[in-house]
DNA sequence: CTGAAAGCGCTAACAA
DNA sequence: TTGTTAGCGCTTTCAG
């Protein structure tokens, strides 16, 4: 209580019975104005506000959720079930993160889809059929859901994206790792851990995903930049088929033999690892990879790996609610795009990441 | 309110009142015996304590938050003023991370001291006598402060140290960068660099303090793990001093022709920069830093430096305020280290940090 | 040592 | 169209 300096949060202590007297009416009329309900006239509303900006009113949010007893936000989860080992991160971080706001009224409702785009549709009008404020989703077929996100951008749902982007015109925000960045990461390191001179090849999953499509992209326009008359001499589908993706991979390695460095893409690396292991190049051959799970941890112990460049599932999970709740409740803007770093995941600070436990982990 | 299916996040229905009638007392019974206030007998509070956590009570936070107005949670912060760029950028996180609780009731009262170390010991006596619940602080002499720290423990403060460590004894936990990861990484990167047999050499502030010392050891330690056959072969103190510092590695630079890489534990990494430059040896040597900040800048870009350490004040103070937050409010446990991943700075993801932004930052 | 009751600021139902 | 009022769950007097 004694506030011996100046230091503490400030808290507005403008209340709406501050307001109701200034503006000479009931607490019931402010609230119909401040709250845009009906039974008022047009006249006291602009007035009601007008004063309640003046004095700079803040509501108590405390008092709100107290009073509504249930939740004053709720927010829609669209999200895959498969891949696991990604999207169980998502989803912790972002039920973790609403957690910390149930006690002032944030609420999940959580409808997962199989997998990535697999009846995102169906899904998504069951939510807005919810009353939700917010949709945090990862569009799976951007296009098609188009509409549908536009039309709950119409009915005042935010749309924030997660992992993936949708169309602009759709959506709120987009909470993901920026796949140029992941490329020229890639780039940058391959290119610093190899001689000059050196030939690299890329392996992605399908060229027509963006995201992949993208990452060779900028991955190939950045490594000559790092290594001096390097070149990108590759670029492989494996199409997300593990079998394909070694056989192709192991026939790589014995046609080019000078090979340097491979980049991979796509979290299908694990034949890639194989591969190289089968032509004992472990070791050798410089290997880049996209995202951590627990199989991949003794490639990265053992050097097959060099690096990983790691998505930070939990951390795009925890941003989406911080976005979401700090704009409905707090009136904070919501930024276009958060574009996280990417983490480098090395033998050094492999240990750091939950992943790399056998046992249920917790942090980011 | 309709709920379609089991997915909402679960709040516990137990209110005081039921608990109350089960215990046959009032509720103002309960609420003595739910927070250890005087005037109750053992007997009926081991009773009450006995229901309520058969129940399964979780106290409305809003409520409280609501009925006891002011604040339920003060933390005090004590956190040098210099150096600017990390202290203001941990500040930040500090304040951010609060401001989102603000609405339950989380105050934060900062009491910050000019340098790291200088006059803490009084800043910390004031705040334990402001009656706070948890203690953020950056211990400069941690020796000398344990006794206060455990003073503050055996008040019931709970002392959580952010980028520097103190006495396990003397606090309930940390958050910070482990220097041997700092020095590994640093060690790994390098020995990835360079090619087989180099020779490096690491600058620091003062072998004195632990975090130097132990990122000199870390790192000497671990580059030939990663450089066959390679040498850290000096190890040189600048005494956080500019010109001492340009001066013995502009010595350095000419005594040994062939050194490969520098790596700079410590944030005064200008003077090397320039002594780089002034041997005309930007991009030719390896230069591995520590930290960011805006003068750090037109360096990475430019390639004399070719990978920074960073530590991430922000999130540090965002963890700090978390780790209270949810201890105090929520009954989480408290680890008692939080090591975070640090950050690694290149020239393609230099963009994603506030730092290299002219304009005041706001993100991690 | 215990119970009863008045609020905290807001929402919502009911009166006027 | 407006005002009044009863809570939401908890803390905190003030009586007993």
């Amino acid at each position: 209580m004694a506030q011996t300096d100046g230091t503490a949060t400030p808290v507005s202590k403008i209340r709406i019975r501050e307001i109701a007297k200034l503006a000479n009416v009931s607490i019931g009329t402010v609230d119909r104005a401040l709250h845009g309900r009906k039974g008022i006239s047009e006249q006291t509303r602009r007035n009601v506000l007008q004063i309640a900006k003046g004095l700079g009113y803040t509501p108590n949010l405390a008092a709100r959720a107290l009073s509504i007893g249930g939740s004053v936000v709720r927010i829609g989860v669209c999200i895959p079930l498969e891949i696991h080992f990604f999207y169980d991160r998502l989803r912790a971080g972002i039920l973790a993160e609403a957690a910390r706001f149930a006690p002032i009224g944030v609420e999940v409702l959580y409808r997962p889809v199989e997998r990535l785009g697999q009846g995102e549709d169906y899904a998504m009008e069951q939510l807005l059929r919810d009353n939700i404020q917010a949709l945090i989703i990862t569009p799976g077929d951007p296009q098609r859901l188009a509409p549908l996100l536009e039309k709950a951008e119409r009915k005042n749902i935010r749309v924030i994206c997660v992992a993936s982007d949708a169309p602009r015109a759709a959506r709120s925000s987009v909470v993901c790792v920026d796949p140029r960045v992941s490329g020229s990461l890639a780039a940058e390191l391959m290119g610093r851990f190899t001689p000059p001179r050196s030939e690299v090849a890329v392996i992605t999953g399908m060229m027509m995903t963006e995201d992949h499509r993208t990452k060779v992209h900028s991955f190939s326009q950045q490594f000559s930049k790092f290594c001096s008359g390097g070149k990108v001499v590759k670029a492989l589908e494996g199409h997300e088929d593990e079998d394909e993706t070694f056989q192709k991979c192991f026939s790589l390695l014995h046609d080019l033999k000078g090979l340097a460095g491979l980049y991979v893409t796509t979290a299908n690396c694990l034949p890639v690892c194989r591969a190289i292991g089968a032509r004992g190049l472990s070791g050798q051959i410089i290997l880049i990879t996209t995202d951590l799970f627990t199989e991949m941890v003794p490639y990265i112990e053992k050097g097959t790996i060099a690096a990983s460049i790691y998505q930070r599932p939990y951390v795009q999970g925890q941003t989406a609610v911080r976005l979401a709740v700090d704009h409905i409740l707090r009136g904070r803007p919501i930024p276009e795009t958060s574009y996280l770093n990417p983490a480098i995941v090395m033998k050094s600070n492999l240990h750091l990441f939950p992943e790399s436990q056998n046992f249920h982990p917790v942090k980011t």
